[in-house]
DNA sequence: GTATAAAGTTAGATTAATCTAATAAAATTT
DNA sequence: AAATTTTATTAGATTAATCTAACTTTATAC
């Protein structure tokens, strides 16, 4: 009764995308996966006959409750290995998501138990995202994103929202890392560029790009 | 260039069944894959074009050195995920085959780089099977049996040939793990049970079909 | 040394996952 | 509201990996 790779990796994405976006599309989700759109409508008629995908021609598509645990399941195994390969094996948060997109797919409970017992049962993985909890449910936290945030107020940086290698290697040029404490001092209205001090840097600007990815806690 | 994952189980297969018996046919490899012979001629044919294996209609199967090379760079992988598995993250030497098998398919070299920085470039897996090197090498050291070992010698345990997890139980529940110094009492010449003693353990009997098994290095 | 058994191959079918080309439905633009 | 564009589906082909059935070659036994 268990998934093939395939499978799992179009029912992470359809999880992931109604995330990001709420509704999903075959065209969204053909081109998440790049795979074309006919291959895509096929698939989500066999996850239908799994009960894994509500799916009706022409309507969006839906996850199913039992989709919805075992792409929660699937994060979850994705994230935890993440903050194994940081935590335990010392890798950067930059060079984790490829490692982990692969070992999310290997079959063993006992594995990723033993993942989670070492790493003393993580809530959250490398990037600030919320790890699921055994039943495949997710809880995020109401953060908000720094470009929402004004002149004058001091935040907690919590997680980031693009993974890219690329971003992540901006961010460490920076020396930002989650829980930085950062203090706004000043918001260009015409950019929307952002002008920050944290650590030993008072002056940092940070174009709206960036400060859109970044997700903050208020200091209280 | 690379591999599928079918096409290492069968290199892996070849290697292996190489080292025991010598000799390759379709029919081990067929049973030992538990894939019939057909399906194992025709994926003959495709390993020989990519030039791993050599093959010709009714002639024993050969890995090319490209094939061993390729070959032993699986295995190590899986060896060194065993290693991983025991020294790190404090699994049983029983438990871990299941998990490996899967590991060994990943790519990524950081990953396996890593690893064996980690556990400090380990020679052997937590079975004494000794880790490729990084070139798909292996060298086998001169071990032996427990059975061809005669009464009054002392010996040490080096490694086991089975790596079945009942078999390890069975070792665990007498206590034996690898580097076990032990002493041979004597041996019964009609079943050729074998009499030892070890650890606080003053007369243990072990028949042939466990002493077979058991690789051992006589003590200098 | 022929007969039988075992091992190996060929031919053709099947399944999962993909594709392209053609068509149909829904959404958008004018 | 008609035309156009975007989105989605259907139909049919392709590839990798498997299978069964039938046949051939090699090995073994008498």
């Amino acid at each position: 009764m268990s998934n093939s790779l395939t499978e799992e990796n179009y029912l992470k994405a359809l999880y992931n995308i109604a995330n990001e976006v709420g509704e999903v599309n075959v065209a969204e989700l053909s081109k998440s996966l790049d795979i074309k759109m006919p291959t895509v409508t096929s698939m989500m008629k066999k996850l239908a006959k799994k009960n894994l995908v509500h799916y009706e021609s022409y309507k969006p598509l839906r996850l199913t409750e039992k989709g919805k645990k075992e792409a929660g399941l699937i994060i979850r195994k994705h994230r935890l290995t993440e903050m194994f390969l940081v935590d335990k094996m010392k890798m950067g948060w930059e060079d984790v998501h490829d490692i982990a997109e692969q070992i999310e797919h290997i079959q063993s409970p006992v594995f990723f138990e033993k993942m989670d017992e070492l790493l003393g049962y993580p809530k959250v993985d490398p990037h600030g995202s919320p790890i699921p909890d055994r039943k495949g449910k997710i809880v995020w936290k109401a953060y908000h994103k720094l470009s929402d945030c004004e002149a004058g107020e001091t935040v907690r940086l919590a997680a980031v929202i693009n993974t890219s290698s690329e971003f992540l290697k901006f961010l460490n040029t920076r020396e930002m890392r989650l829980g930085l404490k950062i203090r706004i001092k000043s918001i260009e209205p015409f950019d929307k560029s952002i002008v920050v001090s944290y650590g030993k840097r008072t002056a940092e600007v940070l174009s709206n790009i960036i400060s859109e990815r970044l997700l903050v806690e208020r200091e209280v």
